[in-house]
RNA sequence: GCGAGGGUGGCGGAACGGCAGACGCGCUAGCCUCAGGAGCUAGUGGAGUCAAAUCCAUAGGGGUUCAAAUCCCCUCCCUCGCACCA
């Protein structure tokens, strides 16, 4: 075989790239005759680098992409840059550039990146979120929040990374660390800004069994989890001698009768409040600091005990009328329930261990179906069902059945009643950086906190800050920010300094790209209507419970301002794994990364492409090895050969009936697999036809074989398939052509190979024609050399025909 | 501890009740070549054999079935998420 026609990726990926942007490919505008496809991969931070994980994302939407449009779609594939954060900032303060000098600098780049991927994006909708023209819109977006009590300040315990100096979200908090810099985490009391995301809590759950179906039920499930709904009761404790009273919650109001001692976190107002009476502050106050500090490993291991200081005060049994004595307990959690906790230490472990510990009386109230509990023998607590006793009126009820029974009663009583509880918190949003969106809020000594009127929007990030990386946001520092007029009496005021969390910006991006230059709203419905919900988010996991959760909340958010007309963002989410070089996550401080640039400088593009899709299925990780590129390489030179021979011979040659089904069931099981995302197989199958075709040579191999090839391997292989499409002749681009559709009946084979077994096991296998019956194949199969070895001497019990598949004969 | 997902050749992975190991990497031999980290051909789970036949093999054990990597039960191991959630 001699090559003229050199495969030159570094020639051929440039050119075509520059083609598909003067003849804008990629462009798109609402079609109302069309069907859209809205494809969207997770916007990237602009880090200033693109490694293989990023490109494994992007090509797996681009693949989709394409698809998608070969299949007459409309579709709306775009790119941005989620380009607010802390790293800018860090930049600034250790390199001494700005960070829109280097965010900016990092966009450039990797889009270039982007570009030479040759990743099927449409341009013109991209955006960075730092931009003014797209906050202003978030900063609107808040002030309506605001207005309707959705966004609020309000004092509380919150997340504080010492290492970024800023507050966090839960979200944003890693077993205790931070997500971003891996400092400890510390809980500190302070004012912050929130987003009630808590004021959609039941929708948010009730809609991740409804109306996510096509999403990965591993993300269902962290996101169900962190909603943490429980149901049960609240229930009024009075304590004694006071006419104050401390409401719990628990989800076994049906061992109320068995309550026997009350515990309190730390951090619960009462603490001190009781403290203090008892003359009990300096011990408490010890134990407070010291359950602070326990070590977050220790609490994780589990190796550390129950813990706890008598108040000093007692409460009242609602319903039995007990003294109650009052702990402070190092296992009570003031973020949930009311951080107040009845104890019932028959009937729940923790309570059990910390009865044990101090000689707190213990109460049986339910009794199992198989063994009958007694306060001086149990050595754990029992925590299933069971029958009442010891409980008054309520004795020999189930207890699933007092459950309900007690919280109305509770309720007829005024001193509780049902009750949820989620572990869901509000969005704590407010950072003390400086590289964010400005928070619109004005605060006045008459008027109070007042937002920035609409007409006054954006609040403009100011560029000239001095940076140090401590002592509060840089924006309290810059005078011409802070020092403002209110907008309601005029008066000399001055804003808020603190800046959103950038997880804001991603809440909403998805919408705007469909109008992304609209300048009277958000999002103009007309548009937003036509191209959302996304019909392909693709992303990281990691992402599961943070952004995810956030962008659902957002929808709801401005549908509720009137701003979207559906309730979900995302139709269909896939979550690609990892790619781990080395055993680990490719990370520039463990020094593994394999760099795009490097990459596609090496290969070419289409190598790349191919084989970040090849050597893992998308959901999995993937282990990315050198010598793996190297055969992807090599495949692509085997296509580039074998078309290119082709053309130098009888190109018109005419195949027979074999080339043409295995042809269609190329193109069968390529189809099949892109549908289903299995794009490793997919290209395997490619393979498979390429070594088909070198078997029979080019001399055997029809146009419509080497067509429906290029067409195949076009969504994996762009250039290299633009390229060759248009050596054998073709003029307008395989985007513009529908993708090849398999014909059953070219399928459909005279011969069928029957595997024959004896006892489950291979022996021998015929070939027949399809339309042999079953009678005739059954004695066909007996008939076999090696089936009569196995055979022979032996009853045969029974013959098994699977149709078109085997026979297996049971002696 | 709870929840989810996994464990298949030297490696990445196919098959997901019906021929285990598709496809690729690596490796071996041969061809071609001045040469090759190029290309081509053949081989490549283990035992067995000149070659076969045959037997064994999908973490380990048991079960269901004519038939199990696949379904069920138990055990072990790995990864991820949550973690004193009352």
């Amino acid at each position: 075989m001699v090559t003229e026609n050199r495969y030159e990726p570094k020639d051929l990926e440039p050119k075509w790239q520059k083609r598909w942007e003067k003849e804008n490919l990629f462009k798109v505008k609402e079609d109302s005759k069309k069907k859209k496809f809205y494809l969207l991969e997770m916007l990237p931070y602009p880090s200033g680098l693109i490694h293989m994980g990023h490109v494994r994302n992007y090509v797996i939407g681009d693949v989709a992409a394409r698809y998608k449009m070969m299949q007459g779609f409309n579709v709306l594939h775009p790119m941005g840059w989620d380009a607010f954060g802390l790293p800018a900032e860090n930049a600034a303060i250790e390199r001494k550039i700005h960070p829109a000098k280097w965010t900016g600098d990092n966009i450039n780049y990797m889009r270039a990146q982007l570009k030479k991927l040759g990743i099927s994006y449409d341009w013109d909708r991209e955006f960075a979120t730092c931009d003014p023209a797209y906050y202003r819109w978030e900063q609107l977006i808040f002030v309506k929040m605001f207005e309707k009590g959705q966004a609020y300040k309000k004092t509380s315990l919150v997340n504080w990374c010492p290492g970024c100096q800023t507050v966090l979200a839960n979200e944003q908090v890693e077993n205790g660390f931070c997500w971003r810099c891996s400092s400890q985490v510390a809980q500190q009391t302070m004012s912050q800004w929130f987003f009630k995301i808590t004021q959609y809590a039941d929708e948010l759950l009730k809609d991740v069994d409804e109306k996510l179906p096509g999403w990965p039920e591993r993300v269902r499930i962290m996101q169900r989890d962190w909603i943490g709904k429980s149901e049960g009761a609240s229930i009024d404790f009075k304590i004694d001698g006071s006419d104050e009273k401390i409401r719990i919650f628990t989800t076994r109001p049906d061992t109320l009768f068995g309550a026997t001692f009350m515990s309190l976190a730390c951090e619960h107002p009462m603490v001190k409040e009781l403290a203090k009476k008892n003359g009990k502050e300096r011990e408490i106050g010890e134990f407070a600091e010291r359950t602070a500090k326990i070590d977050r490993d220790a609490r994780l291991a589990g190796n550390y005990e129950k813990d706890g200081v008598f108040t000093g005060a007692y409460c009242i049994n609602p319903v039995t009328g007990s003294k109650m004595p009052i702990y402070a307990a190092n296992f009570v959690l003031m973020d949930y329930g009311t951080g107040a906790v009845m104890a019932v230490p028959t009937h729940d472990q923790r309570d059990f261990e910390f009865a044990k510990k101090y000689k707190l009386p213990l109460k049986v109230v339910i009794q199992p179906k198989e063994t009958k509990l007694s306060e001086n023998t149990m050595t754990e607590a029992y925590e299933g069902e069971g029958t009442l006793v010891n409980s008054c009126e309520f004795d020999g009820l189930l207890s699933t059945d007092a459950i309900k029974k007690i919280s109305s009663y509770l309720a007829k009583k005024g001193i509780g009643g049902p009750a949820v509880s989620f572990k869901l918190k509000d969005w704590c949003l407010s950072r003390q950086r400086y590289w964010g969106a400005p928070i619109p809020i004005i605060y006045c000594d008459k008027c109070g906190t007042v937002p920035v009127p609409e007409k006054d929007l954006p609040v403009i990030l100011p560029h000239d800050v001095e940076f140090t990386g401590k002592g509060g946001s840089p924006l309290s520092k810059v005078e011409s920010f802070v020092n403002v007029k209110c907008p309601k009496c005029k008066g000399a005021a001055k804003r808020e300094t603190d800046t959103m969390d950038t997880f804001v910006e991603s809440s909403w991006y998805m919408f705007r790209y469909a109008s992304p230059h609209y300048e009277k709203a958000p999002v103009e419905k007309k548009v937003v209507d036509y191209w959302l919900p996304v019909d392909q988010y693709i992303g990281g996991i990691e992402h599961a419970v943070g952004h995810l959760i956030y962008c659902r909340f957002f929808t709801k958010v401005m549908r509720d301002l009137g701003m979207l007309s559906f309730d979900e963002p995302v139709k269909n989410l896939m979550t690609q794994g990892m790619v781990i070089k080395d055993g680990s996550k490719m990370s520039k401080s463990k020094g593994n990364i394999v760099t795009c640039d490097d990459m596609v400088t090496k290969y070419g593009a289409d190598t790349v492409r191919l084989f970040s899709l090849f050597a893992a299925p998308p959901e999995k990780d993937l282990d990315w090895n050198d010598q793996g590129i190297e055969g992807m390489h090599r495949f692509l030179l085997r296509v580039w050969r074998f078309v290119d021979s082709w053309l130098s011979l009888a190109k018109k040659t005419e195949g027979d009936a074999e080339l043409s089904r295995m042809t269609h069931k190329t193109i069968k099981k390529v189809t099949e697999d892109i549908e289903r995302y299995h794009f490793n197989t997919a290209i395997a199958a490619i393979m498979e036809f390429v070594n088909y075709l070198y078997q029979i040579g080019p001399e055997k191999t029809s146009k419509d074989a080497v067509e429906s090839l290029i067409m195949i391997i076009s969504p994996f292989a762009p250039h290299a398939a633009e390229d060759l499409w248009e050596t054998t002749g073709n003029k307008t681009s395989t985007l513009k052509k529908p993708w090849p559709a398999f014909d059953p009946k070219m399928i459909v084979e005279d011969q069928m190979t029957i595997v024959i077994q004896v006892n489950g096991k291979l022996r021998d296998q015929i070939n027949v024609p399809v339309d042999m019956g079953e009678d005739e194949i059954k004695t066909m199969a007996q008939k076999t050399e090696k089936a009569r070895q196995h055979i022979e001497g032996k009853a045969i019990r029974k013959v098994i025909y699977v149709p078109k598949k085997l026979v297996n004969i049971v002696v």
